[in-house]
RNA sequence: GGUCCGCUAGCUCAACGGUUAGAGCGGCACUCUUAUAAGGUGUUGGUUCCAGGUUCGAGUCCUGGGCGGACCA
């Protein structure tokens, strides 16, 4: 275990989880030591100083700040707390031992809770099914029609269950007579005559030889189970073989089957209960690996899996099978080893959930939220940030429908549950911590002494029953695993040792897991056990994510030869690459990931990042540029450290500079919105354009400004400006891709600044800059950049080659965008290659203008014309649509009637006018026009 | 069987109930280039899954259905 959790721990660190793991060679290490001796006592250097004790006792504090890491759930500290958790909740009276029929995992050894199956774990699958006839006791020649889809329980049959309600019918086929359910005769073969109906509440108490009553077990007073069980199955009077008669059951239906439903109470859910509820014997015939137990007659020794055939064979012998079919049916199977899972009678321990009231949350008093985790867990959910929203949802809902947690599991290693259950008065002690243990040992105590609460050791202590007084023996059980997985905000922040320290951290701020599965895993056990340790929230957020898919939109798999192993994606793809793949997709929905879309996000992202940073590098190296204030502060410890861009840095007078300075701050403030909001992929579709502005506009306009001989002010300024970009996207890129952020910033704060933050991941977040936040100027550049565009569409489509110079570029524009222009003007002009740009003089004779209504400020103008009436007259309202109808489509066509350039002239110079619409006089304000200039034809 | 998410250009995805549904990639044509496996201009490409409904106006809201995925019985 510990050389696997090294491997995974390089792995991760590789993959840039930027978490406190565990020295991957400390592991190593301690997995050798424990095969030496596990008592020898060593030390090892901890982040908080020297740590001393044997081998064990230092694996049992894996995971703790003074050992480093992060979580490991075999530690002390996660077994202890799991312990004071189960503690606790026996102390609430809701940890039971409660007897049932469950899925069971004959390959595993183990019971599956709810929990555990999921949908994907119901594949189709084809069973024998049989139908039996079984003899009417005191009705010669007259037999039921049983059907099943597990044959290996027709070893286990006790009684029959009809619909009281449905209706039956007596059939003749030879000499013989069957009953079965009208709607489903179909199944009989052959010709058959009706003789009469009944319903099934007429048949109660009919009984019926059993198809395997000669078996020892069925003959047995009281049921038989295997030995461990043969308490739980109660305390019927008769034997099985006795017990058999028709039982009413509303839930039985006829859309398959006979309507004669099998009941065998130690081989389902439905029939344990059934079983309780008719005070029947329970025959429950496997043990722990799904084979028959003794007194099964020749069944006894093979596995449930293999009996069909001799069942079949067995009732054809004597007489009593009437057919046997294939059947294909969703049938569970184990979530680990896809084993298919058997019901079996088990004892396993719980915690209750309480019970589901029918009156609203927000009504239940305190007592009866006091009773029930489940509603405790609900007010806790209320005070979560769930992203996206509808996990809130999902939450509540698994919380309203689930049944109580089965904590048990009948394996050897794991969780060692504190239970000492007194074979005496039958009483459960239940034990929080270390310290109670040691108090209430009467044995063993020397034996367990220094080695982690597990077995074998665990089990030596034995404890004083606290009811009879008789020596108790730990309950051989171990725990879910979503114990040790539900544990992590207490088990990791040192809840026992340093209280001060947890409190600290607790809640956790965010926790995120793909979904499926996890609201009744891992979500959940979060939940229930901060919920029950503290009352409080353990985490604020949280953020669940979907699946990822093939390239193709089709689930990964080999056989389809569409799957990407993990290694050989981040091998050949890289990671950055990949984080940025699923930073900007919506991680509520499936991505799809294949090595198209890695190459594109390479392309289109990484690479001119690189790119921009490479050129900056290059061109201030051959400068020797240095930042300003930075020069001499190279291994020099006395400044006082800063975040790497000199406060010094020059104000640049240069427009582009200021723009792209401006540009960041709107960036800056943009991503902290988003991050803000746990919206990656808003955030990272904000840097994409901005790289390239960057690269495409500011570079590409600049970099004549680098490339000068001359050391002037507006070369220094075009250094300053570019560094200053660059360090604050390593900053907040770093979340991102700390591969490429990480030696960026590096090479450009650490290499010239020894007293920066050592890393770009302990730099503060940004804040939004004001001062170069220039709004005006992004809006000005806006204009620039149309009016270029306009320039090379137009170059082009007179094939006019941008290195041909012309004389000058006539604008149309609006006031706004005179203005706008006024600085950029050079800028324009440079881009365009002309002498000069310059503004129309007689727009008219360049362009025409289209007018539209802006619906937008129009519409509440118009609903105050055109009120909605008060009233349920139908006419009245539909006179009133047809009025606001007349009005919206007239102000289109009242619009496009008037003189374009008068309005538009009229428009731009601010003022109202007023037009006259389906008998309204409306008055225009100058919003309420949109204007689309056109190119006329002759230019 | 019930609930939730999604369905928009060849592909990946945008689009507070607002007018002519947009980007990027891809395709095609032209073009530029001393940081760029680039850049620019134009062009191609749409029954916004389907059918109803609400609304002056629906990709967007409502109802029903289809397909894919998830969650739960």
């Amino acid at each position: 275990m510990l050389n696997f959790s090294a491997v995974q721990t390089e792995q991760s660190v590789r993959l840039g989880m930027w978490m406190d793991w565990n020295d991957p060679n400390i592991l190593r290490m301690l997995s050798e030591k424990l095969g030496e001796n596990a008592n020898q006592v060593i030390e090892l250097d901890g982040p908080q100083g020297q740590v001393r004790g044997t081998v064990e006792q230092i694996v049992g504090q894996l995971g703790l700040p003074q050992i480093g890491g992060s979580y490991f759930t075999f530690s002390d500290e996660n077994n202890y707390l799991i312990w004071a958790f189960i503690k606790k909740c026996a102390d609430n009276g809701w940890l039971y031992k409660g007897t049932d029929v469950m899925p069971w995992c004959a390959r595993c050894g183990t019971g599956v809770s709810e929990h555990e199956i999921s949908t994907e774990d119901y594949p189709d699958l084809t069973h024998p099914s049989i139908t039996a006839r079984l003899p009417l006791r005191g009705r010669a020649n007259e037999y039921l029609l049983v059907w099943t889809t597990t044959p290996w329980t027709l070893t286990s049959n006790v009684a029959v269950a009809v619909g009281p309600e449905l209706t039956y019918v007596q059939v003749k086929q030879g000499n013989d007579v069957y009953y079965l359910s009208e709607g489903t005769t179909k199944m009989l073969t052959g010709q058959y005559q009706v003789l009469g109906k009944l319903k099934g509440a007429e048949m109660e108490g009919w009984t019926y030889d059993g198809p395997f009553d000669e078996l020892p077990a069925q003959q047995n007073v009281g049921g038989y189970a295997p030995a461990e069980l043969r308490n739980h199955i109660g305390n019927a009077q008769t034997n099985s073989a006795q017990a058999h008669r028709v039982i009413l059951w509303k839930d039985v239906g006829d859309a398959e089957g006979t309507g004669l439903v099998h009941i065998a109470p130690g081989c389902g859910a439905e029939d344990f209960r059934l079983g309780k509820q008719f005070s029947l014997p329970v025959v429950a015939p496997i043990d722990e690996n799904g084979v028959f137990i003794e007194n099964f007659g020749a069944f006894s020794g093979m596995s449930a899996f293999d009996v069909a055939p001799r069942v079949i064979e067995s009732l054809q012998q004597k007489s009593l099978l009437y057919r046997a079919d294939d059947y294909t049916h969703r049938y569970p199977t184990c979530w680990r080893c896809k084993t298919e899972l058997l019901f079996r009678l088990v004892d396993e321990w719980f915690i209750s959930m309480g019970e589901t009231y029918n009156t609203p949350r927000d009504q239940l008093t305190r007592e009866e939220k006091a009773r029930s985790l489940r509603y405790q867990i609900m007010d806790v959910v209320d005070q979560i940030r769930w992203v996206p929203q509808f996990g809130y949802d999902r939450e509540m809902d698994w919380l309203r429908l689930m049944h109580d947690w089965m904590i048990s599991k009948k394996r050897y290693w794991g969780l060692a549950l504190p239970i000492w259950e007194c074979a005496e008065c039958g009483h459960a002690n239940v034990l929080g911590s270390r310290d109670e243990l040691q108090a209430r040992a009467v044995e063993g105590w020397e034996k367990f002494d220094g080695h982690t609460p597990h077995r074998p050791f665990i089990d030596e202590v034995k404890i004083k029953c606290e009811k009879c007084g008789g020596k108790t023996s730990r309950i051989k059980d171990v725990g879910n695993p979503w114990l040790d997985a539900g544990i992590v905000t207490m088990s990791t922040m040192g809840y026992r040792t340093d209280r001060a320290y947890w409190e600290k951290w607790y809640p956790a701020d965010f926790i995120t897991e793909s979904f499926p599965g996890q609201f009744r895993n891992w979500f959940y056990s979060v939940l229930a056990m901060g919920t029950a340790m503290t009352g409080q929230p353990p985490f604020k957020a949280l953020m669940g994510y979907g699946t990822l898919f093939a390239e193709d939109g089709r689930p990964m798999h080999k056989s389809l030869g569409n799957s990407i192993e993990f290694n050989e994606a981040a091998d050949s793809i890289g990671a950055d690459v990949m984080r940025w793949m699923f930073a900007r997709t919506r991680y509520e929905t499936n991505m799809l990931f294949g090595y198209h879309v890695a190459d594109e996000t390479r392309r289109m992202f990484l690479l001119p990042l690189w790119n921009v940073y490479s050129f900056f590098v290059t061109y201030a190296n051959l400068d020797k540029w240095q930042p300003k204030g930075k020069e001499g502060n190279k291994g020099n410890k006395g400044n006082e450290g800063n975040d790497g861009i000199s406060s010094s840095s020059l104000i640049s007078l240069n427009s582009l500079d200021r723009w792209i300075l401006a540009r960041l701050q709107a960036l800056v403030a943009e991503m902290t919105t988003a991050l803000e909001n746990y919206d990656s992929p808003t955030a990272s579709r904000l840097v994409e354009p901005f790289i390239d502005d960057l690269s495409n506009w500011y570079l590409r306009r600049s970099r004549r400004r680098f490339w000068k001989s001359e050391d002037d002010d507006d070369k220094q300024a075009a250094y300053a400006t570019l560094y200053e970009v660059l360090v604050t996207l390593t900053k907040f890129l770093a979340p991102f891709v700390p591969f490429v952020a990480e030696p960026m910033y590096q090479n450009l704060v650490r290499a010239v600044d020894v007293n920066a933050p050592e890393s770009v991941h302990h730099c503060e977040w940004l804040r939004v800059d004001e001062a170069k936040f220039d709004k005006q100027l992004l809006a000005d550049m806006a204009v620039a950049r149309s009016v270029a565009n306009l320039g090379h569409s137009i170059r082009a489509a007179k094939s006019l080659k941008n290195r041909q110079p012309l004389a000058r570029a006539i604008v149309v524009a609006d006031a706004a965008q005179r203005e706008s222009l006024t600085h950029l003007r050079e800028l324009a002009a440079d881009e365009l290659n002309v002498k000069s740009v310059e503004y129309a003089t007689r727009e008219e004779e360049l362009v025409t203008y289209q007018l539209r209504p802006n619906f937008a400020t129009l519409n509440e103008k118009v609903k105050l014309l055109v009120p909605e009436p008060e009233t349920d007259d139908k006419q009245i309202k539909k006179d009133a649509r047809e009025k606001r109808k007349v009005v919206m489509g007239g102000l289109t066509t009242a619009l496009n009637a008037s003189d374009a350039n008068e309005v538009a002239a009229m428009v731009r110079a601010g003022k109202s006018f007023a037009l006259n619409v389906g008998g309204f006089a409306i008055d225009l304000a100058p919003d309420d026009v949109l204007i689309t200039p056109h190119r006329s034809r002759r230019n």
